[in-house]
DNA sequence: AAAGCAATCTAGTCAATGTCAAGTTTATGT
DNA sequence: ACATAAACTTGACATTGACTAGATTGCTTT
């Protein structure tokens, strides 16, 4: 079905998957424009128009893995809709299942300095990363961590420990403690929910 | 007293000053091998005698990292000499401390692939900061995080938690909620020392 | 339906970069 | 002092992101 017409029809959406397989293969650090206007089958000057430059491309990119982050968790979520502190357990589940699944685009999101936080879309999506985590936070000990400090510092500490988490394991630097590789889907599971649990436990 | 010689006496030094400065005004992203040279004064070969190539240079950077955290750390620690669960929360703020005041540096330590892990130097290193955090975790609960599960379970809380307060702060996604550029020197050790306060706290 | 216009894409160019090879200068050891 | 190796320079090359001018195509307007 495809001609190879001088207008693609739906570039931007062709380069941004070529862009991820790009980044996939290569990481961040080998990612080349060049690369991906290849892939997708176009001239190098063809990105410009959709995004004006690398950082426009990979700000989209980052924003559109954050919108699968966002999926990831109310998913996980979904399955526990019972108890609170169990549903905010489930959600830092999905933040590492992602950070697995997606080193490369989680590295792209998180560690790069080259996608603009403050493009609309990006900041957004970011932005409701962080409000369910906020949410989470205030049905587990009932206080809204935006008028209460204690909570805040709360949801400081189980965002530190689950962004932290991602990244040793993303990294491999959590390989030889914990030899994820070597375990059951089930198995791995059970640790990390052991140390997700490890934070804000209630002593009362 | 510097003489404009052919030789330069201690380029590798020079090098690696050079190149810190250039991380810390680039950052990693920007970072240019041939600017490197240039500031140290040398041509852009130079480097190569000395480094094999730009990963060489930076590993060897990164490494130098690691001894300052060390250091940092061993101080922060001195302070505390009484109670194992302060030492822990005082080598907590080390790593924060000079995630804080080397940011760029701190990237190149953690989120890039540029550093070869397998370097000697470096491996032996990141392993010492490591082990640090395996003794005082064991000083804490008694059990050997080798031996014991439940304590690699907790040194992998403590690691973690950690680790990601120190990503958020240097990305600068912790300053809208916790502010910490408003705060004195002093309030903010207090929020930070409350936020690794929540790990593993002991309910017995 | 035809013409004009704007969007899309190509192709050529430029400066900057990391690496390599060849040559030059200086230190060192015998 | 002389040979040899180490330290450094210089020039070259391929790759990269960005810019420009021009070619092609879809769309709107009448």
């Amino acid at each position: 079905m495809k001609k190879k017409s001088y207008h693609h029809g739906d570039l931007a959406a062709a380069l941004l998957n070529a862009a991820e397989a790009e980044l996939t293969e290569n990481g961040i650090e080998r990612f080349s424009l060049r690369a991906v206007a290849k892939r997708a089958g176009v001239s190098h000057g063809a990105p410009a128009h959709h995004f004006s430059d690398v950082k426009g491309l990979l700000t989209a990119l980052a924003a559109k893995g954050y919108e699968r982050l966002l999926d990831q968790q109310s998913k996980r979520e979904a399955e526990k809709d019972g108890d609170a502190r169990a549903r905010l357990v489930a959600s830092g589940l999905g933040y590492l299942e992602f950070a697995m699944a997606n080193p490369q685009l989680f590295h792209l999101m998180f560690n790069s300095s080259i996608p603009d936080r403050d493009d609309e879309r990006f900041f957004n999506v970011a932005l409701s990363v962080f409000d369910r985590l906020v949410d989470n936070t205030q049905a587990v000990n009932g206080k809204s961590p935006y008028s209460d400090e204690a909570s805040m510092v709360d949801l400081m500490a189980s965002w530190s420990l689950v962004h932290g988490l991602a990244e040793l394991i993303v990294s491999g630097r959590a390989e030889r403690p914990l030899q994820l590789s070597q375990l059951s889907q089930e198995d791995r599971e059970a640790v990390l929910s052991a140390i997700l649990g490890r934070v804000n436990k209630s002593v009362d």
